[in-house]
DNA sequence: TGTAATTCCTACTAATTAAATAGGGTAATA
DNA sequence: TATTACCCTATTTAATTAGTAGGAATTACA
């Protein structure tokens, strides 16, 4: 399952995208527009600051606003820094690689030759959808 | 993340299909073999039976046996009934569909644009893929 | 007919995680 | 001076996962 924090910083994301200008948009506009706790967006902004694709301006008139073109911000990045592996199993993960401890031998297992497939196309898919694909 | 309940699945039935014969064989050698609680095999095993992929057989000599050809065993049935929904979100699932309430409009919702690929290409795998393909 | 081996079934528990919620304060800016 | 982002900690609630416990039912075989 996706979690909501994926779904929720996707959803915000997009917010911002579809705007014409790149003028700061405050958190609360953005939590209200797609239903969001506040609280919990703000952590999940924080993260996505924190990868590049946005900045922030405090004060009066200030707010979240993203620092690439849509075309350029890449759902590898996003969903790796939000949901995690991208792998199903970290025996197959490429960032956050681990062996099972209950596999003898990788070359063999079964789950390791299925999820190295999934994986492979799950990553193609997000590799080639940049943010300018979902408005 | 795939659950254990899945991972072991899988497991449980490569190590059957490998089997020159078909004769029962009991969950205490399949859950030794392959490092798995025997207990909590037992449940597995018993989803699984139920959907038709495997029989039992009670009493001394008895055991869990393939009752297809792995090449007859698709992904998509094992994968559904042992860890549920291929699709991440419930608003593209085919088998599991549910609206999201948070969501006004699923047509131009970017998180369901997204998961739509991705359930797809899932989906692609786990159809053209049989047990035999894993052994 | 008895015994050991096995599946079958129900219920319980422990640990972990997700998704908030609450509340405080600091810093920057129009 | 008001607004807003930033940062931190703690708590709660609900759900899920992974496993445990115990026993009933069935069967092969001596």
């Amino acid at each position: 399952m996706l979690s909501k924090k994926t779904k929720y910083g996707l959803k915000a994301l997009t917010y911002l995208a579809k705007k014409e200008d790149r003028n700061p948009v405050p958190i609360g506009e953005i939590a209200q527009q797609n239903n969001i706790s506040q609280k919990f967006l703000e952590s999940i902004l924080l993260m996505l600051r924190r990868t590049g694709v946005l900045s922030s301006k405090k004060g009066k008139g200030g707010g979240y606003y993203l620092i690439k073109e849509p075309a350029e911000i890449l759902m590898t990045d996003v969903i790796r820094v939000l949901e995690g592996p991208i792998a199903m199993v970290p025996c197959v993960s490429l960032n956050f690689y681990e062996k099972c401890d209950d596999c003898p031998d990788e070359g063999t297992c079964s789950v390791h030759k299925l999820m190295l497939k999934v994986r492979d196309s799950a990553l193609e898919i997000y590799r080639n959808t940049t943010l300018k694909d979902l408005i």
